[in-house]
DNA sequence: AGGTCGTATGCATTTATGTACATATAGCTA
DNA sequence: TAGCTATATGTACATAAATGCATACGACCT
């Protein structure tokens, strides 16, 4: 990989929501909805869609509209030698930095139906 | 390793001058001074400096002064994880693009005397 | 059509980063 | 001491990134 382009993907990277976003879509293979990343991370919508936004400008990651949602995962087209060094990055967080997020997505997706997001999120801040 | 930590180092390294840097101290296992950096990576002084200044700053990197010299290494005492992920980083560079680095900087290694640096960067731009 | 809900975007403000240049400091040598 | 060389730093400016808020869009439902 070349100097410039290793630079531009770290720096994308380089931002504790965007490493959290990216960790709970590896975890959970993707397939996530914005409203269920915004519950998970307890942070308002419209900096997720934002972070998502730059994510998805460096095709590290993509969203699927279904309806009202929007799912979300890591661009399973990324060229391997990325998908490597992402991959490689996240190895390096402390699971119990995020277990409670990985928690409170799981009992989100145990209220889907259908395999299908049908709640929103929660604007409160819990 | 904590989010903010990763984010922190991420941000710290993702720099295209700064890669080239710790690429080539890796390389060379170390204990090169500033002004073969110069040279080698033909980037003024105060570029140089700075970026080294910036990596000290985290601990990512470390002057001995010998004289008029300062020679940097990459931290010994950085923790092994952090090590680790500096390692895995610059494995993802293609070597092809900083070949030629390696050549200047070896051809100013063979300039040492007695180990040690006796000449001083060259001011003009090749 | 109108209302509602999930998601995305635009704008304004602040804060950080990059870049260039001049100059300071530290250590050498005469 | 003065003068030289290698390295470090301060300042100023431009540019980019982060943040917060309001609002737009798009898809659904009635």
């Amino acid at each position: 990989m070349k100097f410039e382009k290793l630079a531009e993907v770290l720096k994308t990277v380089a931002h504790e929501k965007r490493l959290r976003i990216l960790v709970l879509l590896e975890e959970f293979d993707g397939n996530i909805c914005v409203c269920e990343l915004v519950d998970a991370l307890n942070t308002p919508q419209y900096q997720v869609s934002q972070h998502l936004r730059e994510l998805r400008g460096k095709d590290l990651v993509r969203g699927n509209r279904d309806g009202t949602w929007v799912y979300y995962s890591i661009n399973p087209d990324l060229p391997r030698d990325l998908r490597q060094l992402i991959d490689g990055l996240l190895e390096h967080l402390d699971r119990e930095d995020y277990s409670r997020e990985i928690e409170k997505l799981e009992k989100r997706l145990e209220m889907r139906e259908d395999g299908k997001c049908v709640v929103g999120y929660d604007e409160s801040d819990e």
